[in-house]
DNA sequence: ACATCAATTCGCCAGTTGTGGAGTTTCGTT
DNA sequence: AACGAAACTCCACAACTGGCGAATTGATGT
């Protein structure tokens, strides 16, 4: 299925010069941003090392130079996605009392950082089968202080996984639209009911 | 990244003999099977055509025969969950009593659906980016009948997704072991406040 | 019996993919 | 000033990809 080739964010065509460049080039991050964002649009098997490479116009052999692999290239790109635990800990451990608002808002907020963001894109597109960033969160939240109902905590979770997934990845206009706050004082009541058993205390 | 190939569910290695075969072969539906499968577990950028014809038994070259072309193959696939709107109406036109555990049992019943099931997962690891299962899904509840709080019913199509995405795509073990009733039960109160405003009417 | 059509495989092609080797230019250190 | 290391590109390759034409075999209608 023949592509028409990605255009360079910075390559424009004309032959780069050969060798080490003056200065600070930054190469190392634009390949690591292009590749989240690529792997992010299109998964680990639809994205190409040549496309990643002419998105962050350099050669794609300066990939290989720095990450060794295209699947090592992933691991650091999807790094920044890969402790979604920890930032929700403050706000699970903190007072019942709006636990709900806390978590939502916390963990919108982690989709709305560009790296963290696109790096998780890039897992779920990818379908990483295990220790991807669905498990995490789920199992994050349902473990986070041997509280003695893990499961409501992970029914918890798979409705801010399936809120990012239509704000975020599907991009449905009717989610995606919506003002942060907005968005964490709607869902902030179903995920508190969950949290704590007996409904108490508003989003 | 040179695979090692797929072992045909079929194939056992000896040459197959060329020409039509006697009676009725059943290939288009195994292939139609194999690629639901293979689309699944790769997504649509990677399954290759000699992967899903191995899984069939078959020659790859009959794919093309009886479908054209690997998007062509794809769409015919994944057919099968290309109406969730339909299925969900009923659930959603019935009385407001007891309408959560109703949608939530209908949706889930989706899912189990072999050929359903597996043409969803196809849909949502390939992500289709427009007229995907995740937003005909949404749209569906949001639009069911002019309703005056789309935007709420598509907060519990939301919930639902995630849900179906723990248990039938990240398998997630707290999520995927569990029964299909009692997990109806457990997430039938969060779609029933959703779906109705006034959170009457328990499961 | 004969002609027609569908099912099926084989071989091939042009393009793409990830990877690797070899060379060139600059940086950092001594 | 010399020198090793790092950054960077060009070229090539072997494998794989989707797609296609052609041949072979069986089923079906007349």
């Amino acid at each position: 299925m023949g592509g028409t080739g990605e255009a360079g964010r910075r390559g424009d065509g004309a032959r780069r010069p050969v060798g080490r460049r003056p200065g600070e080039s930054g190469s190392r991050d634009a390949i690591l941003a292009a590749a989240r964002d690529t792997f992010a649009e299109r998964g680990f098997a639809g994205a190409t090392m040549r496309a990643i490479a002419a998105r962050a116009g350099v050669d794609p052999s300066l990939i290989r130079h720095f990450f060794g692999s295209k699947a090592a290239l992933f691991a650091a790109a999807v790094a920044a996605g890969s402790d979604v635990a920890s930032h929700l800990r403050d706000a699970l451990t903190g007072p019942r009392d709006g636990i709900g608002a806390r978590v939502a808002d916390a963990y919108l907020r982690l989709w709305e950082d560009p790296e963290v963001g696109e790096a998780l894109r890039a897992l779920i597109r990818s379908g990483v089968a295990l220790g991807g960033p669905a498990e995490q969160l789920l199992e994050a939240i349902g473990a986070s202080d041997g509280a003695p109902l893990p499961l409501e905590r992970v029914l918890a979770g798979t409705h801010l996984l399936g809120v990012a997934y239509a704000r975020f990845i599907a991009q449905l206009p009717a989610v995606a639209a919506l003002d942060h706050d907005e968005l964490v004082e709607l869902i902030a009541p179903a995920i508190q009911r969950y949290l704590v058993p007996d409904g108490a205390s508003r989003g």
